[in-house]
Formats: structure tokens, sequence, C-alpha cells
DNA sequence: AATAGCGCCAACCGCCGCCTA
DNA sequence: ATAGGCGGCGGTTGGCGCTAT
């Protein structure tokens, strides 16, 4: 059928939001919630488009929203939900409510990828880089036996993380970081291990760093 | 002091899935 | 059954600030 553009790009505003426009959409969405997106900057009289106020808003104008450095434990539950879902933003950040998925997703580019890599570890499977063999994630018809089972452990939580996220976008405050925190105290190391793992002291994925 | 290179991050783009008429 | 609208997602980009030369 062919989608049209979001919305029409003649006349409207683009880059970044002076204060003033955060004021408008933030004491719009205040007052009257942000119900239809569309329709928003027009009431809240701004010349922007619905996707770039919906970003605006949940990226940084939302109230709940926790900014700055990412803390150790934050960073390892990034990385573990990482080895379990891959590139999954939006449900690795319903398990860090305070989070977006575009401040996770940011923060993996531009700090624990490059870690990963300066251990020698690839970014995309958490396993051990070795003579260029890249595995697509899930990739565990190679691995030894006692591993098959590691791996099916992390499959089956990974749709568990991505269910139990879906639920918990249902359930506001949820309380889905104090399960979380329960399945990754839970969860072995990275799903697929490799026998060259440099996790091989207590088995969980925290030993690394 | 000037400038080239690099890293970070806010924001955009295009696609997808769901819902409704 | 399907066309169209909408929200949401992940990948990518551009600009700004910091650092190295």
């Amino acid at each position: 059928m062919g989608r049209v553009a979001c919305c029409e790009k003649v006349g409207l505003k683009k880059g970044p939001w002076t204060p003033d426009e955060d004021k408008k959409l933030l004491d719009y969405v205040r007052n009257y919630g942000h119900g239809n997106w569309r329709s928003v900057p027009a009431k809240a009289g701004l010349q922007r488009c619905g996707k770039s106020c919906r970003l605006r808003w949940i990226n940084y104008l939302k109230p709940d929203i926790k900014r700055g450095n990412f803390s150790a434990e934050e960073d390892h539950t990034i990385i573990q939900l990482h080895a379990l879902l891959g590139n999954k933003w939006s449900i690795i950040a319903a398990h860090l409510p305070q989070r977006t998925d575009n401040e996770i997703k940011n923060y993996w580019n531009t700090n624990i990828k490059k870690r990963l890599i300066r251990m020698g570890l690839d970014p995309i499977t958490h396993k051990k880089i070795e003579n260029n063999t890249f595995e697509p994630f899930g990739g565990c018809h190679e691995y030894p036996k006692d591993n098959i089972n590691i791996c099916h452990v992390a499959q089956w939580e990974g749709a568990r993380l991505e269910a139990e996220a879906r639920g918990s976008k249902l359930q506001v405050g949820s309380g889905s970081s104090q399960l979380s925190g329960l399945i990754l105290r839970k969860i072995p190391t990275q799903p697929c291990l490799s026998s060259h793992s440099v996790s091989t002291k207590n088995n969980t994925a925290y030993n690394i760093f």
C-alpha cells in the first residue's frame, strides 16, 4: 500500500530541541497527557513531527528518567541481558526502568561494545573471538554437550525476559527490576559458552568485569 | 593557538506489527 | 479480508565538545 511519511515534512522543525519547545511539550503532556502523538504538536503549539515529540518526551522529558553515568550494576545487567536477547534495547530498557532504550543503545555502542572487543570478546555473541569464527547469535551446535543445556536455559530465559518485559510495559512499576535481579542471579554465564570463556571461576558473567 | 581526529549522544529515518474501520 | 493509521523499535547520522598533534 505504501506508507506515507509520519507527518508532512514541509515547515516542520528538525534538529535539537530548544528550552522553549521542551517547556511547551512538557506543559502540554503534564496537563492533558500525550493521547494521540500525531495531534500533540498542533495542540502544544509546536512545529514538530509527532514522532519527534514522542521521542523527546520518552528520551528526555519524562519525569522518572535517570540520567548520567551507568552504575556497575546497570552495566552488568545490560551485558547480561544483551547476551541473552541481543539488540533488543526496548526489552533491556524494561529491566532498567529509569533508563531509555536509546540511552542504553548509546551506552552499549560507545562503551560496552568497545570494552568487550578490547577483552577479545565478540560483542554480538559474547564469545571469545578466535580465528574469525563469528557465529550468529544462538549458534550452539559446535559446543560441548555441557554447554547445550546452558544454551537452552539462555534461550528459554531470553524468551521469558521478553515476555516479562512486555508484561511490565502493561503494568508500570511492576517491580520488574527485582525480578530481573532474581533472574540475573540464576542465569549462568553467556549463552552458548565456548570452552574458552573467560568466566570460569564462578560461572557468572559478573566475574568478567 | 590552530586544527584535525575522535567519541559521545540526541535526534532522525525507515520499517514493522498491531489495531480499527 | 484488507487498507490505512499509529506507536514502537532498531539502525544510523550529524553536530558538538574534548583531546592530541
